[in-house]
DNA sequence: CTGAAAGCGCTTACAG
DNA sequence: CTGAAAGCGCTTACAG
């Protein structure tokens, strides 16, 4: 075991008082400039680290409400269908925001099994300074969360009448992008291609492109936009049918769910319609995997920007705690490919 | 904020002395079971939660040496390529076994900027009693990993030539059973198809299949064995089309790489080789996800039960922290699906 | 078997 | 501007 650095050893090499070591260190106005500087120096020549356990004893002794957020607990709410690597992504998001500020992150996963118990622990342990929540959240986990006392920030997509404070992707936007690039690349003939339409971002984004088409005063044509609302769970295939089944069919498409993109473009294929020569296509990503396929044209946004946001965002709730529900949107780009072209004349 | 509920709260309730309560809750054997079991009831009653910072604070003042693994720290390395769902699932496990023993998990990223400082600053800051490493290790990672002074083990797939503690799937018995399944239904012409052969499991994988062909005194032909190593990063397809190219096909294939299943599948499907009429398919799966293909026969293997793996590993080497190297295997299983059948005669 | 004490390393209000 | 003190909530060695 390394022999610990202490505050106490830092004062004795300087040559004041345990006390003046911390305000330094603290970055205390109090302090002067020169004792600050020195006391600096030495602790860093000693590569000292505070012991965070002691910081946060001693400083729930004053500090009885809002602190400031060091600790981050990131709760995920247990889905039962397998983790995505966008979780992932976000959970390495919150962690960068953490770490950056010299705080960390602790984990936490809430089951079906022991709803709540995990959370209240966490909130009474006083481990933890805030909350971030993901996963399957809904009103009961909202709930669970509030009984912690603590400030918390839902991440991503979630189901609950309850307001919260919240960073997720802008999702319309992705929408709104793709049927854009389309739009100036000429295309008039703008369809949409969706998946199950059970997660509120899948429904987001395809009001995105409604939205977007009727701003350019082109015809929502309901033909052209085919879900898997409805179909069998495991049928990918047959939006795409019926849409190529179609007598008039669109010049471009809209791929709402990048995780079907490999089946979708099978069928198109199958049947003969290449990329981007018969068809444009434009694909929405949000898993900081890069192209959903080599070479396409695609909507991304960055999910670990989504969590360094919602920390962000809950260092502003636990400043403000009694503030109105905030919201913080993440903002999608377009990444040209070679999935879409200038519209044949 | 929720009053907290302490120790020495419950010690006026129950008319002890603080100390006889600390001790009552950790089961100490010197307490009369009466007495103990008083004070626990009491506890529960109030709904009590140790302080985790001051039980690690005033623990730290006897045990300088080995002690339990109640907070374990995940350091993923950062690897530049996306992150995987697989390490959200290596993840969870790791959570749920600290969890289920009382004990907490803080996820740290060790980014390429600045190697080591996390490290080093999660060590020093007495916030963890162990580490659990994994994505890019290698040897810099298991030095600084070293200078913590902290017991450590390392998660999954690792490059490195120093001796570790070593948490992982048994991924030669993933091609072993493979192989097997498919001699129980008949196949004695077995191929294999692999992806990039640049990390360890896959290589893995392929060795494990090779054995079990010998073993079963089968030829390992070479034409039947198609991996992408030396060809273009993106090309995907290659592989399936030499191997559909042989003058004798084999009737059966291993496929190492389930990411890349769908692209095989329809470079199959497009020469009119239709599993499991034409041709049987077994498909090696690591990630919690389900059948790779709806309906496929599949080697899989829980990635959450090797992050509990690890945990487990980390108490016994936390115990004995002078033993030698130790390994832990977990063992896959198959599951039957559609895509595999018996040979025809 | 139980009580009273010391102290983990830190922070901040209070004196000087 | 700095020092000396109190105390955060807990654990464990030491007395009784």
């Amino acid at each position: 075991m390394v022999r610990q650095v202490t505050k106490d050893y830092i004062a004795k090499v300087c040559a004041v008082d345990p006390a003046t070591v911390s305000l330094a260190l603290n970055n205390h106005p109090r302090v002067a400039a020169s004792t600050r500087l020195r006391i600096q120096a030495e602790a860093r020549r000693l590569g000292y680290v505070p012991n965070q356990a002691a910081r946060r004893l001693a400083r729930g002794r004053f500090t009885r409400n809002a602190r400031a957020i060091e600790r981050v607990g990131a709760v995920l709410f247990d889905c039962h269908i397998p983790l995505r690597g966008a979780y992932m992504t976000l959970l390495s998001g919150v962690e960068q925001e953490s770490s950056d500020r010299g705080g960390m992150l602790v984990f936490l996963r809430e089951t079906r099994d022991n709803p709540g118990r995990r959370l209240f622990e966490l909130g009474r342990s006083g481990a933890v300074d805030g909350l971030v929540l993901f996963g399957a959240v809904d009103d009961a986990a909202v709930r669970q969360a509030q009984t912690t006392g603590l400030p918390f920030v839902v991440l991503g997509d979630y189901v609950s009448a309850i307001p919260v404070h919240h960073a997720t992707v802008d999702y319309p936007a992705m929408g709104q992008l793709a049927v854009r690039h389309l739009w100036d690349l000429g295309h008039r003939r703008i369809g949409f291609l969706g998946a199950s339409m059970r997660f509120g971002y899948q429904r987001e984004i395809r009001d995105g492109v409604k939205a977007e088409l009727r701003r350019l005063g082109l015809a929502v044509d309901t033909e052209w936009f085919q879900t898997r609302e409805g179909l069998p769970i495991l049928d990918l295939t047959t939006p795409v049918r019926r849409l190529l089944a179609r007598r008039v069919r669109p010049t471009a498409l809209v791929l709402g769910e990048s995780n079907e993109a490999t089946d979708q473009l099978s069928v198109l294929s199958q049947a003969g319609v290449k990329a981007p020569d018969d068809i444009s296509l434009v694909f929405c990503e949000s898993s900081d995997a890069g192209p959903p396929v080599p070479g396409s044209t695609y909507v991304d946004v960055s999910m670990s920007a989504v969590g360094v946001a919602a920390v962000a965002l809950l260092r502003q709730v636990a400043a403000e705690p009694d503030g109105p529900s905030r919201r913080v949107l993440v903002t999608p780009h377009l990444v040209e490919g070679g999935s879409s072209k200038h519209k044949k004349e």
